[in-house]
DNA sequence: TCGTTAATAATGTCAGACAATTAACGGAGT
DNA sequence: ACTCCGTTAATTGTCTGACATTATTAACGA
């Protein structure tokens, strides 16, 4: 627990710097009990009220949890899989909201990266996540489906793809990529595509995971990618055209 | 700016959740001032220190910044691509700490990952890129250079390689994997590995990018990761005979 | 006209109080 | 000895009111 000198910034942030360094560097580790916030705001030399507001930032990041009553305070959180994998789904389709990216652009990384699980899918996949995909293609194929019920099917194909590969790590890092970019794909192209088309390069998906083709999964994941640029690139002319 | 009926949690999540929606759902867009503090007090009817932890949340997430002064106030932050990008390496470096997960899943997710930027690489790749490239070679072949600069170099050359790739979103995504991993990697393998092996593999990839073929691209990231794979099963290996 | 200064409005910090929550302790009764 | 229950203590959550700091703006005087 280091001490800020008086350097520049707010206090606040520099208590919440502190924290966040001895967290990270090990001095504190998961379930750890921080010293209550009276301790801390005579070991820092501060109010109470900034001292809240260094853990409240903390808090925000899921770096640590709070718990009232005797035996309560503040606690290290062990950053768990699915808070992380929220959190930068959310981050990144803030990100790409508000910087404008364009269509081509988030398509072009997303399929890039969604391709990367090709391998380990072919040789990790398990009867769970091939019914899953098959569950979800089944969905997609309902007639009377709302489009925002396809579109969720569509993420959920797409995630049992990425969890198939049996790495944690690999379905943390691409969540921002495939989940963040679906609903902004969805938007753009719902009312142009194929549900038809989508459904069959799906199954050819489930199927050449199923039959551990690598060569197969990666082909059909860019010929969604270039049916999903041309979509778009169909509206934008179309509202071009218009205006 | 909706309002919270007393409903569950803490008041200050429930303020700093209304606010979060009110910027995801575009109703609060970048550069937008939010109320003064006081004014928030009055429309949620909360203090004004419970409006400040609500905040400092935001804060955090660098959803708002806030300024001093007359004109001053809490403003909507556009969320930039190197603040997003550090925020995503820092918490991918703690996830993968805490919940210790083992060297083989971390390497085979970062390089599968990173062989998504072959394609583009080898498309996009721009003089700039390919020069960075060869300096961080070149200065990984001085004789005296400490290990940690090593690393530092090693970073820098497989983050010339991504952003070669032209294309920011893919950048975003694979900072957590890449710049997250190489750490770690460094850390357990530094001793042992052979700089001349790295070098070789670096100089085959910058050869490939530059001659813009993907597929010697993928197959030297390959053989980084089995080569890093397999340092690292020795090092385990001599631990455990050690203790 | 151009500095200089004062007013003003906002966030940042402090101090002290009370409310709410929870675990642990200690009796009373069985 | 065991259970139930109230009390107590510790801790976070919220409120109030004040002052400090910062930055803009307007007024004022040379």
């Amino acid at each position: 627990m280091k001490i800020d000198p008086t350097s520049k910034g707010d206090l606040s942030i520099q208590i919440s710097k502190a924290i966040r360094e001895d967290i990270m560097e090990g001095r504190l580790t998961v379930d750890d009990r921080l010293p209550s916030e009276t301790d801390l705001c005579d070991h820092f030399n501060v109010s109470r009220s900034t001292v809240r507001e260094a853990l409240k930032r903390l808090a925000a990041q899921n770096l640590i949890r709070t718990q009232r009553g005797a035996t309560g305070g503040a606690f290290v959180n062990r950053l768990d899989y699915d808070d992380a994998r929220r959190n930068h789904i959310t981050t990144s389709t803030l990100l790409m909201s508000m910087n404008e990216v364009d269509f081509k652009t988030a398509c072009e990384a997303r399929y890039s990266l969604e391709k990367s699980v090709a391998q380990l899918a072919s040789r990790n996949r398990t009867a769970d996540h091939l019914a899953t995909m098959r569950v979800e293609i089944y969905r997609q194929g309902q007639p009377g489906l709302s489009d925002e019920s396809f579109c969720d099917s569509d993420v959920a194909f797409h995630r049992a793809l990425v969890d198939s590969a049996g790495n944690k790590v690999l379905s943390y890092q691409l969540a921002g990529a495939v989940e963040a970019t679906q609903p902004l794909m969805n938007m753009i192209t719902f009312s142009a595509r194929s549900r038809e088309k989508i459904i069959e390069l799906h199954t050819a998906i489930a199927d050449a995971t199923e039959a551990q083709d690598p060569g197969t999964i990666e082909r059909n994941l860019d010929a969604l990618s270039a049916y999903t640029i041309q979509l778009g690139e169909n509206v934008f002319a179309t509202r071009k055209a218009k205006s």
